[in-house]
DNA sequence: TTGTAAGCGTTATCAA
DNA sequence: TTGATAACGCTTACAA
């Protein structure tokens, strides 16, 4: 059975194209009668309008992307991302549009900019963004960032990642602290950090004001940095090596709260007391209020995020001109995970 | 600055708009030179293939549509929808397909499937099943469905819901509770569980059937039924409405982990000894584990579900016939939130 | 009130 | 090796 076309209906119904596509869109503006012995007809067909053909004829898809840096699997997983999604889903499904994942295709980020039947795009911690910027450019459709170093003449939204790591640091040192593991997440750049991009390097930098606070600094014995994969796996086996390692921490700061948690479960595992570990996340995601010590962490607004970077984008997409870089604020959210020195 | 199209190259290049095609598409037949000069100028005018053009000539797009029976944020704040989520997108990803998320349109679920630029649809769980199915049809790609009730002719995937809530109730009954509250999620039928539908029909089946391995039964006393809302909050206030109640039971079934997990919390907040009140959740979301105490619940493979979801999508997509509806077995996981009576 | 026809940017068929 | 041209299904000036 073929797809049934406006033409058949136009057939059937004894009119042309024009008057079914304006019973369909305009029907205000034709007579009762005309309209309902289309919709009828249309019915009886069992007519479904082509939205490719819709999109072809008007410009535009009523869909965003969401440009991931890598496979689905690998960021939905992250437990902020759904939140992330929920905040940019509300502002969709307020403006009637539908949301589109775009992770790499075979590999390649160009491809899948290419190949994406979407209005816009909303970038999510591009890694290789240079590149992905010109493509993106060249694409022709409005784009904004967020999780990445903005770009001047592109609207993006950061959360003052600086700040969180900073106050995070600040907490442990207030506690007394002095032999700290920083756990940073794997970058491509094994532990020089200096090379750090985007949120990665925000959050070091952080860190490091708040050390330099109080006198400190990477020091190769008290104060270390150590990378980890971004997952609870990888933080459980960097607490591992930690733990080997000639002077061990009393605490751990780290630059995310999957890792931050894979971490304490080791701990546990290895029998050690709560108090001998203290640990603080980044992200506050739903499950570091749930386990047992409770994570203190920095809450950053994921919801808001996702709302902010689709109003944006929609905001461009519908013309209007506005590249400012928002940063959003963290918090420290304080639970049970940190414990003053010498209790 | 208009968009460039495949003609503006033909004429810079002095190439017709097929060979130009060809440069990109089949670069194999035709000579170097040709296709050099042509990507050559491609890239200097700043080319980027329209894909919704491309879709009207192919008809295709290379998306498939994850049909959501509710808002975005609604839907995907579900804790076990990301990774389902993740399994669809592992198989996407493999075979080179992006992934939209079809929430209903300006509440139309009808206008979502009928706008959406897809090439097949994955449909979550739907209730107004019926109606959908017909709008479905008369879109005229091709669907499967996942927890709903299945179709005759319509690939489906479900979670085998009845054996999963059977040994939850049973284990619970083993461990001698006969004070028991069956905490549903609120369906449209107030109670009336006859009425039921799709996963929570089979899951009531379950619980019934375990009851009646019992010589048990709903009694309005000792066993009961009580509906909530699929959220943290809705677990809470159903677990204050319970405890209030004269007969308070010694167990909770409740058909989901987060129901479970909000009620845990009241009980705590009420002061409310583990002990005291024993709990089986269903769906082993990653929380489930991490509780305290860690949560006993009935497991299924959302990852898996997902996977086969797509795979059976894309395999209709690509012509074959294969209907078969699967159902994917569920696993009682033994964790510490059901105690013996009497102990 | 309704119809004609152009146009959207590709791909694909067929011919040169 | 390349080029005309039709086709995809719809929207929308413009015309009648």
């Amino acid at each position: 059975m073929k797809k049934v076309s406006i033409n058949d209906i136009a057939k059937k119904a004894g009119y042309s194209k024009t008057t079914v596509s304006f019973a369909f869109n305009n029907p205000e503006r034709l007579p009762e009668q005309t309209v309902k012995r289309i919709l009828d007809t249309a019915e009886e067909l069992g007519y479904s309008p082509d939205p490719i053909a819709r999109s072809m004829s008007t410009g535009h898809t009523g869909t965003i992307g969401v440009l991931f840096p890598q496979s689905i699997p690998d960021v939905i997983r992250n437990p902020f991302i759904p939140e992330f999604l929920a905040g940019v889903g509300e502002i969709c499904t307020r403006e009637g549009f539908t949301l589109m994942l775009v992770p790499p295709l075979k590999g390649s980020i160009r491809r899948a900019i290419e190949n994406a039947a979407v209005d816009g795009f909303i970038t999510l911690g591009l890694e290789e963004y240079k590149a992905t910027m010109v493509v993106l450019r060249q694409r022709g459709v409005p784009f904004i960032t967020v999780d990445s170093d903005p770009i001047e003449d592109i609207p993006a939204v950061n959360i003052d990642d600086e700040t969180g790591a900073k106050e995070a640091m600040l907490h442990v040192l207030e506690q007394g602290h002095r032999d700290i593991r920083i756990l940073a997440i794997r970058s491509g750049r094994e532990g020089h950090y200096e090379e750090y991009h985007g949120t990665l390097h925000y959050r070091m930098n952080g860190y490091l004001a708040a050390l330099s606070e109080y006198g400190l600094e990477l020091d190769r014995k008290h104060i270390r940095l150590i990378e980890g994969a971004c997952t609870e796996y990888g933080g459980a086996e960097s607490f591992r090596v930690i733990w080997k390692g000639r002077n061990r921490p009393t605490a751990i700061v780290a630059m995310s709260d999957i890792m931050a948690i894979g971490a304490l479960n080791a701990a546990r595992e290895m029998h050690i007391a709560d108090e001998e570990i203290s640990m603080v996340g980044f992200d506050d995601i739903p499950m570091a209020a749930s386990v047992n010590p409770a994570l203190t962490t920095v809450a950053q607004p994921h919801c808001k995020k996702g709302q902010l970077a689709a109003e944006l984008l929609l905001n461009t997409i519908n013309g209007e001109v506005d590249n400012t870089h928002y940063v959003l604020p963290t918090e420290l959210v304080l639970r049970n995970s940190v414990f003053k020195v010498g209790e």
